[in-house]
RNA sequence: GCACCCAUCGACUAGAGGCCUAGGUCGUCACCCUUUCACGGUGAAAACACGGGUUCGAAUCCCGUUGGGUGUACCA
């Protein structure tokens, strides 16, 4: 490694929204910048108008900004070494390629969409590598001067050595060696005149001064031929390091097919993004001890590129929600309430009273690991009358030493001064004494006549939250 | 098909030749705490893909097999 500051990017296309791996790349690209105090660049990687998704760029950095991943360059942002969207840059793609076809190191191309597929095609029956059959190569100079006054669309295609072959360092995998002639003539303009990814990626990396490309192991098939580019023109190679994939269950590439992938999804599920950061960090990588929960100014601290593993990581939904619960149970009771409060609603509560609302809310916190898991918890709150639904259940209440309970409890609760839980509480041991009922018997004809639940918080907040009329009504309606 | 990458509990992983009776976390199960549930605590079940080497000694190094993944576009 130089002694160079390093300088990062990610390079996001823009189809629509964010994948929890791109926010995974871009997560290790910004550890890595802040860990060696480098610079993080976002550059929008646009070159296929016929992807063009209206706000995709909007998207991207409004879900980047929620995740907290801050950028020192990008559009929007600047910097010295713009403009940051591909699609902004073409006269310095065309330069080049022009550059390339003087030194005899690219070629036009002249072959149709139809006729690349058909040979693709007799390839593939043929049992061979479906590689461009490289036709086009030895067109005479007056043959593509003739083509080219004529009018014929084209493509310009990278000339790839026959023979040979070629070494590449990967700061996570090693040295890897790949033969010339398993490498492909890649197209590098396409015939609208946009490059493609691999003519644009090295062109802006080496002009934006990146060092390091991290990005995810998709990447390392065609990495061979980026090389060969910065060869051509003679540029330094950044070092390269290729990330592990995340993976669906079954092991394939995390797809859209299979759940959430894209992090808004997360957003909208109530996944908080320093839960999100935490998890998507450790698919892929650790720091080498015990520690689990970490902040973003933690993991940049311990980060390192060599404690990347080399396979692909399972992504847990079941692993996130547990994060998230850890997270969700940190909250201050106000920022708790404001995440839970459209989940209540839908469940029927109002939330007009917020002091009202963040007790629920607080009450609650231990039980769930999604915001949107408070509903289940709230229903007895909401509805007016309780019904019970199992022998077992109705069996409790109607039980002699049940009515017992409920009339005593009933006679008590009206002359409790103040309707508190502790006081509450300190009156049901006094049913008990009245009584001589105790422990289950006691307390699930009460439970279940508060909430038609078997289980729950502390029956001295159960009443507490439902107040005194909705307990004498309740208990009323289950005596006989 | 071809190229490349990868391979430790169900999942995420620790392990860079002896510290491994393979550790931690999620999940699962049991017990404790609790009126109950949740939280919390304690504990358990659970893995080095296979076969050859190298070595006094291999989860760790080498080779092969098998399995999986990615790529193979005028997409990124």
């Amino acid at each position: 490694m130089t002694a160079t500051t390093p300088r990062v990017r990610f390079a996001p296309s823009p189809t629509g929204y964010l994948h929890v791996g791109g926010l995974r790349t871009a997560l290790y690209n910004a550890l890595f910048a802040r860990r060696y105090g480098g610079t993080l660049v976002l550059r929008i990687e646009d070159t296929d108008r016929s992807r063009y998704v209206e706000g995709a760029a909007e998207n991207l950095a409004t879900a980047l900004a929620w995740a907290g991943i801050d950028f020192d360059e990008g559009p929007g942002i600047g910097g010295d070494h713009g403009p940051y969207v591909q699609s902004e840059r073409a006269a310095m793609y065309a330069g080049h390629v022009t550059r390339l076809l003087d030194e005899g190191k690219a070629y036009h191309c002249f072959c149709t969409p139809e006729e690349l597929d058909a040979s693709r095609q007799r390839q593939i029956a043929a049992k061979r590598d479906a590689a461009y059959d490289r036709r086009c190569r030895s067109l005479s100079e007056a043959d593509v001067r003739a083509r080219l006054e004529a009018g014929h669309p084209y493509t310009v295609r990278l000339k790839v050595p026959l023979a040979g072959q070629l070494q590449l360092r990967d700061l996570i995998r090693g040295d890897i060696t790949v033969f010339h002639d398993a490498i492909d003539d890649q197209v590098l303009m396409k015939s609208d005149g946009f490059p493609t990814y691999h003519l644009a990626n090295v062109v802006d990396d080496h002009l934006m001064g990146i060092t390091h490309v991290i990005r995810g192991e998709e990447w390392l098939p065609s990495t061979p031929k980026h090389v060969l580019l910065y060869e051509f023109f003679g540029w330094e190679t950044p070092q390269f390091a290729h990330l592990p994939l995340l993976l669906n269950a079954d092991r394939s590439k995390l797809s859209k097919r299979q759940g959430d992938v894209a992090v808004e999804d997360f957003r909208a599920k109530g996944i908080l993004p320093e839960a999100l950061v935490n998890f998507v960090a450790l698919l892929g990588w650790n720091p080498g001890d015990d520690r689990e929960l970490f902040t973003f100014d933690e993991l940049a601290a311990a980060f390192s590129l060599d404690r990347v593993s080399k396979a692909g990581a399972v992504f847990d939904m079941e692993k996130l929600r547990w994060f998230n619960a850890q997270y969700l149970r940190a909250l201050p009771a106000d920022a708790l309430t404001t995440l839970c409060a459209p989940w209540m609603r839908e469940a029927g509560f109002d939330t007009a009273d917020q002091a009202r609302t963040e007790t629920v809310a607080a009450t609650f916190a231990n039980y769930i690991s999604l915001p949107s898991e408070i509903g289940a918890f709230i229903g007895f709150l909401v509805h007016d009358t309780v019904s019970l639904d199992n022998d077992t259940q109705r069996a409790a209440v109607t039980s002699e030493d049940g009515q017992r309970v409920l009339a005593r409890f009933a006679e008590r609760a009206a002359g409790l001064d103040a309707w508190e839980r502790d006081g509450i509480k300190a009156m049901v041991k006094q049913v008990q004494q009245d009584t001589g009922v105790k422990g289950k018997g006691l307390f699930m004809p009460l439970r279940l006549a508060h909430s038609g639940e078997e289980h729950g918080p502390d029956l001295g907040i159960v009443c507490e939250l439902l107040g005194r009329e909705a307990c004498l009504t309740r208990i009323h309606a289950c005596l006989e």
